[in-house]
DNA sequence: CCCACCATTGAGTAATTGCCCATGAGCAAA
DNA sequence: TTTGCTCATGGGCAATTACTCAATGGTGGG
C-alpha cells in the first residue's frame, strides 16, 4: 500500500467521520468507537471536516438564492439587517413582496414585550406595508412619523402612512403636523421649536427602529409627481449630483446630503442614528437602484428590504 | 397580492430557518430571535427543513479507502464505473450514503446538455436515490420507465419512481403503463405489440445510461414482500438457482437470465445493452450481497453503486 | 542525552440541541 | 353555542455537541 501524508490521512479520517456524522446520521459516540477513537477525537474530525469544507451542504428551495445574496449585500455594506424577496419578473406593481416582507419585519419588531418606539417615514412603499399588518394591540409601543403629513397645497398628505397604521396597530402614533417642505430655513426653525412638534422630533431621535421608504429622482419621482418639488428644482437639484431621497432629505450618489436650497426647507424630522438603532429602508425596481445604492453606500441607513434584482446590482 | 397557502409559508421559512443553520452557521437561538420566533419553532423549522429535504448534505471528498476498493472492483470485473461510499457499522437504513452518491450521480448525467435517455427501474432504493434529487431543469432529457407501474392487485406500484423523478426533474417521462409481472408469455407479447407500450420499449432500448435497484431472492425479498410472487413460487426459483433480480429479471449465481415460467411473464423492458451504454446498479447491504455479485458476474450490469461492505466481499 | 516546544489527547464543563408534555388556540361537527 | 378534535406552542429536561485546559508524548535543536 502506497505510503500516504499524515495531512492526507488525517482528512480522510475526517472525511469519514463526516460521512457518518452529516450523511449516516449517526452520534459522535457511535462514530468514535466505530473508528475506534474517543468521542472528542471524533468531534475533532467532524469540525475538521466542516472546516475543510469537505461537507456540502446545499438548500434546494428558492429562497436560498435570496439568502446568498441577503447575506453578500449584508457584508459588502455593513448593514445589520438585509431581507431579499424573489424578483418577480412579470413586472407587477412596485410593492409585491417587499411590502409582505416589510410588513413581516413590522410584526416581528412590535410583538416585542419590551415598549420600543418605532419610526415611520412615508410614500407608496410604506403604505403598501402597513396595508399588509395585521391587527395586532400593543399599547406599550410607540409610534411616530418622521415626515409631515400636510401635502404642499395644505391637505392632509397622500400616504398618511401613520394614520393607516394605527387603524391596524393600537398603539399610541404620532403625527408630524407640520407640511413636507417649508418656504425657508427659518420657517422650518420657528416649526421646529413648537412644544408639540418638539417633543415629536424628540421622540423621534429616540426611535429603537425606523421604517423608510427610498425615493428615486427624476420627473418621474414622488417627489416631483406629488407636487413638492417643480420640475425646473428636480433638474436642477440633478444636475447637482442628487440621485435620491428618504423622508425628503435629498442625497448625492455617494449616500451624503446635499447641502442645498431644498434640504434646508426639508421639514421631517432627522433619520434617527445608524449607530444607535435599526433604520430599515424599503424599496425595489430599476429606478430606484441608484438611490437604494447611494442610500447603503452613505450610510443612511443601516437595513434593507428588496428584491434580488437590486441586490444583484448591488453587488456588482 | 398572490395568495399563498400556509404550508408554502410554512416551507419557506423551514429554508430560511434551514439555510441560517446549515449554511450560515447560526444557531437555532440566534436564528429564532431573527425570525421573531421561541427556540423549539425554530428547532421545529430545521428539523422540518431537514425531514422535507430541502437540506442536502454531501461529502466531497474522495475518501481513499473507497477509492482504492473501487478501484479493484472494477478491474476485478470488467466495470465501467464503481462507486464505494462508506459502510455505515451501526445497521441504519438500507439506503443510507448510497442513495446519495445515486442521486449525484444521475445528477451528472442530467447536467449534459446533449440530450440523453435516462432509463430508470424501480424498488426502495430507487425511491430512497431520487427523492435525494434536487430540483433540476432539463428538458432536453427524456426519462423512461423499465418496469411497470401497475401492482399485482391493480394499483399503482409502491415505488413509483419515475413520478417521484419527474416531479423533481422537470423532463419529459414515460412510465410503462403494463403490470410488473403478466398471466403468460402470451399476454406479454400482447401488450407489448401495442403502439403506447412499443414506443417505449423502444425508447428504453436506446437509452445512454439506466439505473437499476438489484433485488436479492427470498421471502423477505422484494418480489415476496410487495406480492409478486407467492413464497411457494419463491422456494422453487431459489431452488433452481436463483439468486436476484433486476427489474423483475431473474438471474443465478452466475448472473445468467434464468430460463423459467416467471421470466417469461416479466412484462419489464429488457435491461438496456451493456456494449453500448451504461447500466449502474445500485444497492448494499448483507443481503444483496450474492444478488450483486451475481450481476457484475453476468454482466447484467456495467456500474455499481455500492458500500464497502459488498466492495469487499466481492473481492474475496 | 537533555530540554524546550508544539501538537495531540482526554477530562471536565458550558453551550446547544432534541424531545416530551401540558396548554390553549382554531376549527369543524353536533 | 357547545363539544371534541387537531395541532402549533413554549417550558422543561435529557442528550448531544463544542470548547477550555492541563497533561502527555513526540520531535528537533543544542
Amino acid at each position: 500500500m502506497v505510503k500516504r501524508s499524515e495531512t492526507t490521512a488525517r482528512l480522510d479520517d475526517a472525511a469519514r467521520a463526516g460521512w457518518l456524522y452529516y450523511v449516516a446520521g449517526r452520534t459522535q459516540d457511535e462514530i468514535a468507537s466505530s473508528m475506534g477513537i474517543s468521542r472528542q477525537s471524533a468531534q475533532r474530525l467532524v469540525s475538521l471536516a466542516v472546516a475543510e469544507r469537505l461537507i456540502k451542504v446545499r438548500l434546494d428551495h428558492p429562497i436560498a438564492a435570496c439568502l446568498e445574496l441577503a447575506n453578500a449585500v449584508r457584508n459588502k455594506y455593513g448593514l445589520r439587517q438585509v431581507d431579499i424577496v424573489p424578483s418577480d419578473p412579470g413586472a407587477g406593481a412596485a410593492t409585491v413582496g417587499i411590502a409582505e416582507a416589510a410588513a413581516a419585519e413590522i410584526e416581528r419588531w412590535l410583538k416585542k414585550t419590551d415598549p420600543i418606539v418605532l419610526a415611520v417615514g412615508t410614500g407608496r412603499t410604506l403604505k403598501a406595508t402597513v396595508d399588509q399588518l395585521p391587527a395586532i394591540e400593543c399599547i406599550n409601543h410607540r409610534i411616530v412619523s418622521l415626515t409631515g403629513n400636510i401635502a404642499p397645497d395644505g391637505s392632509a398628505a397622500y400616504y398618511n402612512v401613520i394614520f393607516s397604521m394605527a387603524d391596524a396597530v393600537k398603539a399610541r402614533h404620532f403625527p408630524m403636523p407640520l407640511p413636507v417642505l417649508v418656504t425657508s430655513a427659518e420657517e422650518r426653525e420657528t416649526l421646529h421649536a413648537q412644544q408639540l412638534v418638539r417633543s415629536t422630533l424628540d421622540m423621534s431621535a429616540q426611535a429603537d427602529v425606523t421604517f423608510v421608504g427610498i425615493g428615486e429622482l427624476g420627473i418621474d419621482g414622488p417627489l416631483c409627481v406629488d407636487g413638492f418639488l417643480e420640475k425646473g428644482e428636480m433638474m436642477e437639484l440633478m444636475d447637482n449630483g442628487a440621485v435620491g431621497e428618504i423622508c425628503g432629505w435629498i442625497f448625492d450618489s455617494e449616500g451624503k446630503l446635499l447641502d442645498n436650497p431644498i434640504n434646508e426647507r426639508v421639514a421631517s424630522a432627522p433619520i434617527p442614528s445608524r449607530e444607535t438603532s435599526v433604520v430599515i429602508g424599503i424599496g425595489k425596481g430599476k429606478r430606484k437602484m441608484k438611490a437604494i445604492k447611494a442610500a447603503v453606500t452613505g450610510h443612511q441607513i443601516n437595513g434593507l428590504i428588496t428584491d434580488e434584482e437590486v441586490a444583484e446590482y448591488l453587488l456588482t
